[in-house]
DNA sequence: TCCTATGTACGAGTTCAATCGTACTACATG
DNA sequence: CATGTAGTACGATTGAACTCGTACATAGGA
């Protein structure tokens, strides 16, 4: 159905700006170990986080509310720290929201076929 | 070439028996998870005994005094026993030693293209 | 039989990661 | 300005993993 106003409050399409805000801090892509990014997905949380961006997103990145995840706050900002800081994931800063993506081109191109693991894998105790 | 009775002595040519002992405990092919493998290679020690013996075995095992790892033995034991539960390598045990190999066609089957980047690791700080 | 070599078992110390509560900042909206 | 919202920062707790010393078990050779 087509947003009346009223949803399209609820909805917040935020447009991508023209000017992208700057990255927060992370490895380049040279400096990106392979190491590191196993052990950033070594935690089902953050593997099912990246596969979800993977298989869901369209082009837009994301705010960590979208992934739906039942933790507290402090403990989301800890784990999509560790996906940054491991050359996984890149954030930015819109305004309020700070939105994820898969760092896809850099990741294909240090590790071909890694990403191709992570789409494929399935939750544990899957019902 | 055949071995000779004096080379058989100090290269210590062990033929695989036939009946080869049993494995240790490990995961069925089925129940090896992509995060406890990335888990168990997120250890630089354990990655490069990974690619190690998937460069430069050929087709035996291999017991750990052969990677050459300046640690003490229990700090080896551990770390070999890690890479067998999460399902990475097979451990028999031939008289005192347990040897280990990687389980090529298990993890091929499950994770195609994961033991390929193991085998272009490179490991941290290389001179 | 004694010695050596290979490797495990156990336990202690230490470090690191995960979890989460609380307080705080910043923007947006009324 | 007051309120709500998205998320960080900090600190405490907990549990797991890494590291290693020591003691022990076993097989083979002198």
């Amino acid at each position: 159905m087509a947003p009346t106003a009223a949803t399209r409050a609820t909805i917040k399409v935020l447009p991508v700006p023209d000017d992208l805000p700057e990255p927060l801090p992370e490895p380049a892509v040279e400096d990106i170990r392979l190491e590191a990014v196993m052990g950033a997905l070594s935690d089902p949380l953050r593997m099912g986080i990246v596969r979800k961006l993977l298989l869901e997103s369209e082009r837009f990145d994301h705010p960590c509310g979208w992934f739906g995840l039942d933790r507290p706050k402090s403990s989301l900002t800890h784990h999509f720290k560790a996906l940054r800081e491991a050359g996984v994931t890149r954030q930015r800063q819109y305004g309020l929201e700070r939105r994820s993506h898969v760092r896809v081109d850099d990741l294909d191109a240090r590790f071909p076929g890694l990403l191709a693991l992570v789409a494929d894998w399935t939750p544990p105790q899957a019902s």
